[in-house]
DNA sequence: TTAAAAAGTGTCAAAAAGACACTTTGTTTT
DNA sequence: AAAACAAAGTGTCTTTTTGACACTTTTTAA
């Protein structure tokens, strides 16, 4: 048994994920209620805790799989939460992840399985512990860096309109944007590329499909929106 | 004793500090031979373990108090590290916070005492474990926000020539700023204020002192500069 | 007195952002 | 079959912001 640090304590290591999704042209979370105690019953982000075998960034991704069923997912540290009294139970420090989601690839089934449910950003209630700060941080950051990440096709399928996107921006920025001065500026973006396909599924007139070319982006990752 | 979590295993916390300060035009931080085992004699920052009875934040002040004798620093979490193997002893989870001083508030005494010394950026080491990684990331964020948050200040005295100013954002930017387009800049920041004092000291003719007026900022918190 | 060193100062051109409204296309309704 | 409807798509002009660019002033030290 090695003893480098015993003079000093050990605390329990939590992750919790904040999902987003993008649904019905609005921001969406995953929330469940509490199923330990304590806090049992409460509002809260879905977590766990880290295990001796993984990384904080693999208990997140982990934790995530448990949830969602999907890998390979935008994830990304937001901040790391550590009151003494956070947790009403023993001394828990929580390192909080943003991930993004396309809500048509979650199954459902996971819904209930876990039960938690997709709540509007906008009409979040009171969460656990500090749970509802971890969500203001995370939006924040999201904010920052909507304009120069690419970040809203995560929250897309693979092929999407330009209606779709714009909308992305709104419900992350919180404000509108003028559709022309959008277009203008997406059409400048080398790889979100128009396809031939049109979806015939949100307007009547039909769209055009676009796509994110990640491979393009790679070779020359910059990203300026505005 | 409360049991509520006792299937999971815990671990030691810490915080590791990245303490950027600004001397003869350069950024440079505080970094020190690491004066335990495992890793003794190893270049390393400066941090230490969360206490029972404080907060991550407050341990990360308490360190910081401890290596320099300030209170009331500019601080900022950077991210967690939580590598199952980044400390070769024992599990170590460890948050990585960045802070800006003024070098002139540093008394040199307490370079001594816990044998760290000033480093210049471009001049770094190869480091202890993942510290390497933290001043990356905080290097980073401090660019991110040095155009839209008055990071600088913190780096420089009260009173402060507009030459020193512009030497901070190239050394953090890396990059060289044409100084007409600079002060045109400054000039539209209200809380930027001229003073009539004189700064005779780095220049022969003299060159006009500015102060911060945080006061100002605080009631209207807006900052780009660009 | 002369040289040196840093402070201080303004204009113009290019690029980016922002305001703004109508036409097209296909579907649904009457 | 015609009319109403719903969403997609499209350009121009103004304002603002950015970026390039060089000389004069002031004081000290040689």
């Amino acid at each position: 048994m090695t003893t480098y640090y015993g003079d000093h304590n050990k605390a329990f290591v939590a992750v919790d994920c904040i999902v987003f999704g993008f649904d019905n042209n609005k921001l969406k979370l995953l929330l469940g209620k509490r199923q330990m105690d304590p806090g049992r019953g409460e509002w809260s982000l879905y977590g766990g805790f880290v295990e001796p075998t993984e990384s904080v960034d693999e208990a997140a991704h982990r934790v995530l799989f448990e949830l969602t069923g999907l890998k390979h997912i935008y994830m990304k540290q937001v901040a790391t939460f550590g009151a003494v009294d956070r947790d009403p139970g023993e001394r828990v420090i929580s390192v909080a992840y943003c991930a993004l989601i396309n809500v048509k690839d979650y199954d459902s089934k996971l819904l209930e399985e876990h039960s938690v449910e997709w709540v509007e950003l906008g009409k979040m209630p009171k969460l656990y512990s500090d749970h509802n700060e971890m969500v203001r941080k995370a939006v924040t950051m999201l904010r920052r860096r909507i304009s120069s990440e690419p970040l809203s096709f995560n929250l897309l399928p693979d092929l999407f309109t330009l209606t779709q996107l714009q909308l992305v921006y709104e419900a992350i920025l919180g404000e509108e944007i003028d559709k022309r001065n959008f277009r203008k500026r997406i059409k400048q973006i080398d790889f979100i590329e128009k396809t031939d396909l049109i979806d015939k599924v949100t307007s009547k007139r039909g769209a055009a499909l676009y796509r994110f070319n990640k491979r393009m982006y790679m070779e020359e990752p910059s990203f300026k929106l505005k």
